[in-house]
RNA sequence: GGAGAGAUGGCCGAGUCGGCUGAAGGCGCUCGCCUGCUAAGCGAGUGUGCGGCUAAAACUGCACCGAGGGUUCGAAUCCCUCUCUCUCCGCCA
């Protein structure tokens, strides 16, 4: 959420920023009802004033014997004005709370402004796209038929859009998560946190995905709770409420976690494979740091998504999202989308946010500054490191051989166990 | 699932029959002093949010003692609901 002085202080840049976002927002009601907001606030507080004066002046009376009957007779009628003037103020703060739930974050200003995904810009190509003398299987396909995968199993356990792995395909899935953890712990310089994969609805505010988002989400029926639909929820709101000292940071989280996502209104849409699943799992970056040095950070933290891929040897490139097609909470988002030959397209794999002080200011995460007085708010961040399923499926279809076998990628067989091709 | 206890500042911990407690005391921390080594001692300071005033401070108003509601002129203190923690019993990986 913004602050509201910047909304009230410069509502023609929120103004603007939203237009590029292309979201259509009365900011104008917005202002006023803070206004009014604001001038209620006085009156209440002068009320509360003289109540707590008056009352001060009750109890020296009383100590010393004198009446004050009159005095708090009018007390009464002051505390009654005061319960009606709290009960406006009270709804008049939960409109506005509600509005500012819905302002999304001002995009940085090296975001590039356009409508939809066809402004993205991209940032660079890495690698080399693998040149088939065959043609190429779709990862579904390829791995139905090995008997790694097995989507029509899965589908009549629980459902369309369910992850059912054997054997290899299990053990890949293992391999590529501890992999991940890996390198980022020991190279990057992660601290590795197992979070809770269940949370509640304080905690889903906290990172952004209520109120706005509730219907992407699996809600347990009879308990406020929901499933995470990234680790970047839990481990975000590890500090909230809490205000750390300066020396603490940044903090650099990284964990892997299932993720579960209802995918509401993305029916049609890659139906088939490991592509958009209701469950799949994602090892997550997530870092809190100082304000001054989040775009650093974000910077870092896009290439240690990138080692990944490196290291596994997929062609991917990094794109740029324009402020039409950013997310919600986030300020600047690069986009790492890997080259699956079946389809002839790239894919999401990754996508790696500064969200600035907008999380922060919901899930009041805050710190302070050695031998300064007050707090601030950190910056957040976030990447995927890499989306696991989305991993599988790219190894499939890159390191697919002729006879419909699967090349292990080196950096990944000593977690094979040794194994360097998954034959059927 | 059953029974009981509790939730106060960065931490520990006091709050009597509701009023002078933003909150004693201690620890920690910061600054200064003192002491010829690390130690100890002395003094001062040390919450957050939202307002007002100010060039900025100083100053000042309101709110906050798990959360929400109630009683009252006035509540950390009384009542209700919820959440969480702890102890014992049961069950269980």
């Amino acid at each position: 959420m913004l602050d509201i002085k910047t909304i009230t202080q410069n509502p023609d840049r929120v103004r603007q920023a939203l237009a590029d976002r292309g979201t259509d927002i009365d900011l104008e009601s917005f202002l006023t009802l803070d206004a009014k907001r604001r001038e209620d606030l006085q009156r209440i507080e002068a009320l509360r004033h003289r109540r707590n004066v008056v009352s001060e002046e009750i109890a020296r009376m009383k100590k010393s014997g004198q009446p004050a009957e009159e005095m708090m007779a009018e007390m009464r009628e002051v505390s009654t004005t005061i319960k009606s003037l709290e009960g406006a103020q009270a709804e008049a703060d939960g409109q506005l709370r509600e509005m500012l739930f819905n302002i999304p974050n001002l995009p940085h200003s090296s975001v590039p402004v356009g409508r939809d995904e066809s402004a993205n810009t991209l940032v660079r190509v890495v690698g080399e796209v693998p040149d088939f003398d065959f043609t190429p299987q779709a990862h579904w396909d390829l791995g139905t038929r090995l008997g790694i995968f097995d989507f029509d199993t899965a589908a009549r356990i629980a459902g369309a859009r369910f992850p059912l792995y054997f054997g290899a395909g299990a053990r890949l899935e293992r391999a590529l998560i501890n992999f991940m953890l890996d390198v980022h712990t020991l190279e990057h310089g992660y601290r590795e946190v197992l979070p809770p994969f269940i949370v509640n609805r304080t905690t889903m505010t906290g990172t952004g995905q209520l109120p706005k988002f509730e219907a992407d989400l699996f809600k347990l029926e009879g308990w406020d709770y929901f499933l995470i639909p990234t680790a970047e929820v839990p481990v975000t709101n590890i500090h909230a409420g809490r205000i750390l000292d300066e020396e603490q940071l940044p903090l650099r989280y990284t964990a892997h976690t299932p993720c579960f996502r209802s995918e509401a209104g993305s029916y049609g849409k890659d139906t088939r494979g490991l592509i958009r699943q209701h469950q799949f799992n994602k090892v997550e970056l997530v870092k809190l740091v100082l304000p001054e040095t989040s775009y650093d950070e974000l910077e870092r933290l896009l290439a240690d998504a990138e080692t990944i891929l490196q290291r596994l040897d997929l062609p991917y490139r990094v794109i740029t999202l324009c402020t039409g097609d950013l997310g919600f909470s986030a300020a600047k988002t690069y986009d790492i989308e890997v080259w699956m030959p079946a389809q002839g397209v790239y894919r999401e794999i990754s996508s790696c946010s500064n969200f600035e002080d907008f999380q922060a200011r919901r899930a009041d995460l805050r710190f302070r500054r050695k031998a300064k007085r007050g707090t601030e708010l950190v910056h957040t961040l976030n990447g995927s490191g890499l989306a696991v399923g989305r991993t599988v499926a790219a190894i499939c279809e890159n390191c697919q051989q002729a006879d419909g076998t699967i090349r292990i990628p080196e950096a990944l067989r000593p977690y094979m166990g040794g194994m360097e091709v998954i034959v059927p």
